[in-house]
DNA sequence: ACCTGAACACCGTTCAAGT
DNA sequence: ACCTGAACACCGTTCAAGT
């Protein structure tokens, strides 16, 4: 009853993400969630239709920390700049990994997976190429930043480094 | 009580492989589970210490079905079939690839990569450069499987390979 | 428009008890 | 050795009702 800021879409989704933070998918939960937000578990189906919209939503949220620079001088940089900070985003939600493969995309992550592409065709790659590259370099990541979170393989920048070189 | 083969943990992990193809990870219960062995869902604590075991088991089963060749003539062909028949396992169990991310390695799992990183080291990779090689290889499957299984990318056979071709 | 309360149909897991 | 039954502390979600 300390809470009297309204609930709203955007304060589940943060507060879906800090529950997520501490106690993985398990920690989530929407009865959890509620009580954080001062609120009945039921009155959450108002603002959201179903406990895996908030997965969806939190897992663009954390995207959204992902920074979208202005396109640069060199477009290799560029590239391989996002999918640095996509890599450490997903590292610090470990949980994220895991929940991406939800068929759902949401806007954060469009954002970014276009900047990659538009940085990859000022590079040069065009038509079935750069779908090709696109796809190599996000699944990269994406494989990556699973195993890695999981604990599974040791965390190691320098190694994910020397796979982008490999690449691209 | 049709089922009189005696319940074995082999018996259970086949059944949540069965359960997982129909129902996603949301179908696998340790109730239904029970219940497909004609037996109490407690009674599944007598062979199997926790659910998150028998998923554990599962993921490691069904890299199984993934043949393990004796090393052939061209490396190349013996990583990349593996590859192939590696991601074509995960597509036909498409909760796999989320499951994934567990932190527990099977020994199925663990004789495939081991088959993949000797088939490289046949290649002429050894040191760093094997160590980033077999997981750039390993990350892209997984990451591809991933976006491929939830149907967030249409799975194509041939982008995949041709992604392969980019690497390796 | 936004929230509560009661209710439904489930969960995973423990533990004493049976055979 | 292997299984049952009862029990505990939870789940997600619906829906009528309140303000």
């Amino acid at each position: 009853m300390r809470d009297r800021e309204p609930v709203t879409t955007e304060r589940i989704v943060a507060t879906a993400v800090a529950l997520l933070d501490e106690g993985g998918a398990h920690g989530l939960t929407m009865r959890r969630l509620a009580g954080r937000l001062a609120v009945t578990a039921t009155a959450l189906y108002w603002h959201v239709k179903t406990k895996d919209d908030v997965l969806d939503l939190a897992v663009d949220r954390i995207f959204g920390d992902v920074p979208l620079p202005a396109a640069g001088a060199d477009w290799r940089d560029d590239a391989r700049g996002l999918l640095r900070e996509w890599r450490l985003a997903m590292l610090r939600h470990p949980w994220a990994p895991g929940l991406i493969g939800r068929p759902v995309v949401g806007p954060n992550v469009l954002a970014r997976t276009e900047f990659l592409q538009s940085a990859l065709a000022r590079g040069g790659y065009a038509g079935r190429r750069l779908t090709v590259i696109t796809r190599v370099l996000a699944n990269y990541v994406i494989g990556s930043a699973l195993t890695e979170a999981t604990g599974r393989a040791a965390p190691d920048d320098d190694l994910f480094e020397a796979g982008l070189d490999a690449i691209l």
